[in-house]
DNA sequence: AGAGGAAATGAAAACGTTTACAAGCGTGGG
DNA sequence: CCCACGCTTGTAAACGTTTTCATTTCCTCT
């Protein structure tokens, strides 16, 4: 005889966990009943439904999710798969996810990829079954075969665009990069910039690439700018944006303003510039992309395009939570969020004549 | 009828789930074998082991995480209860969790309480049952009853100190907040300031009153300053530093440093500070706590108390699993992490015979 | 060569839910 | 007065694993 446990152990033993079977125990009525009142799938009796909630509050009852998701098939939490968790970039995302989850009564299960397409797939493979979807941003251009084949069974949406023959058959929700980086070049060129230098993001990532697209875009439709494109690379990482900075001081004649293709590469090119003595905006202009909050903080404060960051989360979740509830039939489709230039003193016309050093 | 999604499909429809018995069928073993070769739990056959593996490859078979954790009694998933998502410090958190967290097989489950108790709860209760323990950064000072009761049965650490009488019965991992501050305000002390003002974090926080215990106590032990004691109130986010450090420059005479109570709202002083034409830190010296990476970017370098934020989140992680492994026999214990002041260029001493404005 | 084990495998019972199905039980219409 | 029918409730069968126990297989030692 299996069937007690605890022989003789009394009402009630902190540790052990509750099931449902000592919950329609203590109220006297089978666990199919304790179920309804739960999930209020079948009409219960009034005095039989607060029998079964008293008994709920007074033992602590909090049901089992893995025994509820094998049969109902669903976790109720959703996946996010990040690159990784520096900057201020990411928390904003995880904050729109959390906000739409927590609404939608799901939780939120995060992992970062550090950029590694394998380990990626590992974690891909970790969540598979942990969660109802996934929302991917990945750093990474190319869908690779094996996440494809996982990516059949999970429902996901991806925060940037992805690239190349497989863009039609995912969800996609990202920013008007090029367009973005067209209209804060075409700002600078407008405040009689010419010589604009570019600080380019990793060279696999798509929003990197359509931010440099832009740039390229705008310099080449311009015939004062179109013989100044000057680009350094950089990695979106603050210490990149410096390195950058420097590098491009040194071109000849220098550059009358620098855009970095984000913020957190601006504020390292910041730094940079002021070490070299530079003042900013009268010396060199400088602009910045992602408008993430603390660049308003900075002296001065960083021109920049302005992409709806936690947005950009809160409405990946929401498109996922809809293809996970259509159950698969939804059709893949691909948005594309506005950008917002926000002037602000970082940038300004360059000095008149100015022929660098 | 409804049954047949794609009538005819053959032998392997990729939107069905694949089970453990498929693997079975098509490897010619018992599901037992399966899972054996899975847990590595029992020897099996060289023969039959890859044959096994041959047929998990193909079929992409994984395994469903909600039936192993009904049986095994664990979720392998951590959960972060986290106040909120602004700023860098809490992504610095994740980081350092999530790394642990993936080296030892687990995932991590996180959610934002918005500081608010009753929310809190709630979340805690969608959190028992996927998760294995947790790890709460709270940022009210009382664990209440619910949530006492909840904490029974799911293993916690709690990454700031847990006030009161039930410190004792929690692990905690805490950076040394009254030590850090007391250091500081001796340095600027050491560098010859006196009316040292202090920018004040949330009033439930427990970090936030540490970091000011910290400041007063400093403050007093010293003759010269002791009466010198300025606090303005803020929320640990950069604008109310900017409010903030704009009352603080009201007082006659004016401070001659001022000392936030987290780098955000010594982010937000230095904005004011600038907007004032104030030079810093020739005019009044600043400084912070935390040393969020990105304050090393400001200009001037922000002067900060070094806590080791993403180890914070690492350390407590590891041990939450400890704790976790130990099934509950583990002394509840409280760590507190060494930080280090990192003087940089925000601090300087105060220029000799000023007297306020 | 036969027995005694060890090694490898299979059968079946759990784990805690949800839900299809059946059953109890008043009630009202014929 | 009996039957059909709602409304509520209970019974039992899933769900996909792990694991205990029993069984088979195969080797090794006398």
């Amino acid at each position: 005889m299996t069937e007690r446990p605890q022989a003789g152990a009394a009402s009630q033993d902190d540790r052990a966990e509750v099931t449902i079977h000592d919950v329609a125990r203590l109220a006297n009525v089978s666990i199919a009943t304790v179920s309804r009142v739960l999930n209020g799938s079948n009409p219960v009796k009034g005095a039989t439904s607060s029998r079964v909630l008293e008994a709920i509050e007074s033992l602590g009852y909090v049901p089992h999710s893995g025994a509820r998701s094998l049969i109902k098939k669903e976790t109720r939490t959703i996946g996010a798969l990040l690159p990784d968790m520096f900057g201020e970039f990411f928390s904003e995302v995880i904050r729109g996810l959390d906000q739409v989850a927590r609404n939608r009564r799901y939780s939120l299960l995060v992992t970062c990829t550090h950029g590694d397409m394998e380990s990626a797939e590992a974690m891909l493979r970790t969540m598979h079954g942990k969660v109802d979807g996934l929302v991917i941003l990945s750093s990474e251009l190319e869908v690779h075969a094996g996440m494809a084949r996982l990516l059949k069974r999970t429902p996901a949406v991806f925060l940037s665009q992805v690239a190349g023959s497989l863009e039609e058959r995912f969800d996609s929700i990202s920013v008007d990069n090029r367009g973005g980086a067209l209209s804060m070049v075409r700002y600078l060129i407008g405040l009689g910039h010419a010589r604009i230098a570019f600080i380019r993001g990793p060279e696999n990532n798509t929003d990197a690439l359509q931010r440099l697209e832009g740039y390229r875009e705008a310099m080449a439709a311009n015939p004062a700018t179109r013989d100044c494109v000057l680009e350094a690379q950089g990695d979106f990482g603050e210490a990149s944006g410096y390195r950058a900075a420097c590098r491009l001081l040194k071109a000849s004649p220098r550059p009358t303003a620098i855009f970095a293709a984000n913020d957190d590469m601006g504020i390292g090119a910041l730094a940079a510039l002021k070490d070299q003595g530079l003042r900013v905006p009268e010396d060199i202009s400088l602009a910045g992309f992602d408008d993430v909050p603390i660049v308003r903080y900075l002296t001065p404060a960083l021109t920049s395009i302005r992409a709806p960051i936690s947005d950009l989360g809160a409405r990946a979740a929401e498109r996922l939570l809809t293809v996970i509830e259509s159950g698969g039939s939804a059709q893949p489709r691909q948005q594309t969020l506005e950008v917002l230039l926000v002037p602000r003193g970082s940038t300004c016309p360059p000095l008149s004549g100015s022929g660098g050093q």
